[in-house]
DNA sequence: CATTATTTTCCCCCAGCAGGAGAAATTCAA
DNA sequence: TTGAATTTCTCCTGCTGGGGGAAAATAATG
C-alpha cells in the first residue's frame, strides 16, 4: 500500500493528477480510509499507472485509456494503437496542408499583395431559369465532401443519369458550420432520364445575385462576404438557400488557385 | 450596419462566437444599442472577421490574432506567420516521433512481447563510495537536457576539468515533472583538477538500491516503478535524491534501444 | 394586434489538469 | 507530550474555443 505521495513518485505523475484520475474513474485507489479519506494505492496499481502513462505518451485521451483498461483486451489494444497511428498520420497531413497554404500566403504577400481584398468582386444580378437537378442531400462535415461527390457519381452511373451542366451544392444552413452542415450536392440533368427517379427536383429560377470566385475553397469566405455585403447595400433580401456552381474544379486543373466557383443567392427587393 | 445574425452569416461564424469575440475583446461591434444592448457591426468589420477566420485557419490562437490585429503591423504579421510555420514543423516532428515509438511498440507486441513488464528488473543493494563531482544545477524542461549537457561540456573544457567516470543526473524534485524539474547534471572528476572551482561537491556515498535500465529515456519510468516497489517491499526508506548514471548513451550508439542507464536511490532501513 | 424571428443574458458542458485556500490529519524530533 | 513540519483532504477558479439550451425582451411582418 502506498500513500498518494509515494504513488505519485512511483508513477511520475502529480498527486493532483491522481486525484483527478480517481474523480473521473480512470484509476481509483485500491483503498480509501473511511476516517480521513486518505487514498491508498496497491502494488498492482503501479502497472496500471504506467500503462496509463504510456498510452498517454502515444496520444490516447483519458477516455480512450479508460475503455482500453476496462476491457483488458490485447486485441482491442492493438486495434486502438493502429487506429491512433492512422489518426496521427491524418493529423500530419492536415498540418502539412495548412503549412503549404500558409507558405502560399507568405509568398503572395512578399510579391506585394495585400493581406485581404474582399472588395474587388464583381457582383451581378442574373435571371436564372429553373433547372431539373438530381442530387443527394446530407448532413455532413465539409471535410467529407469528396465522399458525397463519389456517392453522387456512383448513383448517376448506376441509374444511367446524364448530366447536362456543372455540379452544384445547395447549402441549407443559415449559420454555416463547416463541420456539420446540411448540403445538397446535385447536378443538372436531361429531363428525359429523370423518369421515376428519386432525388430529382427543380432548382427554382428567378433573380440571383452572383459572383465568381477564383481560388481554393478554403478561402471562399471572402466571396460570400462580398456578395452578402452587396446584397445588403443594394437593399435586396435573400429569399432562399444559396448555392455554389463548380465551374473549374479538381477535374480540370491540379492547381487549387485556378479553381473557379460561382456563388448564387436567390434574391428579391 | 449589420445585426449579429446578418454579420454571422457574412463572416461564416455563429453569433455565439461573435458574442464570445466581443467578450474577449477580439472583435467588438461598432455599435451597441443603449436601450436593448443589440450589437451592430459595421461594413469595415467584415474585413476584420475574415482576417480573423483566415488567421485561425493558419493555426493562430485568438490571443495571437488579437495582438496581430491590434498592432496592424504587416512586418509583425509576416514574422508571426513564419514563426507559426516553424511551430507547425516542430509539431509535425513531434507527431512523427510519437508515431515511430508507437510503431515500435506495435512491432514489439506482435513479436510476442507483453505490453508492460515492470517486474523483471534486478534490483541490487550497493555500497557506493562518495565521489567528487563537478556539475551544473538548474530548473529546466527535460526537453532541454541537451543544452545542459552542452553547457557542462563547455564548462569542463574551459576550466580544463578532467572527467573520471560517466555522467550523472541528480533529481531534486520529489514530484517529478518533466517540463519543470530541478536537475543537477554532473560528472565525477579527478580531485586534483577541482581546486577552487565552483560547482564542485561530494556526491554522498552509502547504501544504494540500484537497477539497470535498458532502452530509450522516454520509457525509463518502468525502471523507477520497479526499484521504488522493491524499496518499499524490502522496508527500506529513500534518504536522499536519486540519480541516474548514463552508462551507454548517444555517444556510444545510434540506437536508443541500446542505451543503458543505472538508477540509484540512496536508502537506509 | 398577433405571430414569428431575432437577440439578449444566464448558466452548464467538453479535456486535462494546475494552482491555491483552508482545514484536518499524520509524522518527526525534542 | 508537545510543537512544528509535512501530507492530505475538499473545494474553487482558470486555461481554449466555443456549443447547447432556457427564459425573457425586442423587432419585424402580416
Amino acid at each position: 500500500m502506498y500513500t498518494i505521495g509515494q504513488f505519485s513518485r512511483i508513477g511520475m505523475v502529480s498527486s493532483k493528477t491522481l486525484r483527478f484520475y480517481d474523480e473521473i474513474g480512470l484509476l481509483k485507489p485500491a483503498e480509501v480510509d473511511k476516517w480521513n479519506a486518505y487514498r491508498y494505492y496497491s502494488g498492482d496499481q503501479v502497472a496500471d499507472i504506467f500503462l496509463i502513462n504510456e498510452l498517454r505518451n502515444y496520444g490516447f485521451s483519458l477516455e480512450e485509456i479508460k475503455e482500453l483498461i476496462k476491457s483488458k483486451d490485447t486485441k482491442k489494444l492493438q486495434e486502438a494503437m493502429n487506429r491512433k497511428l492512422e489518426e496521427m498520420a491524418a493529423e500530419m497531413q492536415r498540418i502539412s496542408d495548412v503549412m503549404s497554404k500558409l507558405q502560399g500566403k507568405i509568398a503572395k504577400i512578399q510579391k506585394g499583395g495585400s493581406f485581404m481584398d474582399i472588395n474587388n468582386y464583381n457582383v451581378e444580378v442574373k435571371e436564372k431559369r429553373p433547372q431539373v437537378i438530381y442530387g443527394v442531400k446530407r448532413r455532413i462535415n465539409m471535410m467529407d465532401m469528396c465522399e458525397l461527390i463519389n456517392e453522387l457519381c456512383a448513383k448517376m452511373e448506376s441509374n444511367s443519369v446524364k448530366a447536362c451542366g456543372p455540379m452544384h451544392a445547395v447549402y441549407y444552413e443559415k449559420e454555416f458550420n463547416p463541420e456539420d452542415t446540411t448540403v445538397e450536392l446535385c447536378i443538372p440533368i436531361v429531363e428525359s432520364t429523370a423518369n421515376g427517379l428519386g432525388g430529382v427536383r427543380i432548382l427554382p429560377g428567378g433573380t440571383h445575385a452572383c459572383t465568381l470566385y477564383n481560388g481554393p475553397y478554403s478561402t471562399i469566405g471572402s466571396a460570400y462576404a462580398a456578395i452578402l455585403k452587396w446584397i445588403n447595400e443594394n437593399d435586396y433580401k435573400v429569399i432562399n438557400c444559396s448555392y455554389e456552381v463548380y465551374l473549374v474544379t479538381s477535374e480540370d486543373t491540379q492547381d487549387e488557385n485556378k479553381y473557379v466557383t460561382e456563388i448564387c443567392f436567390p434574391i428579391s427587393k
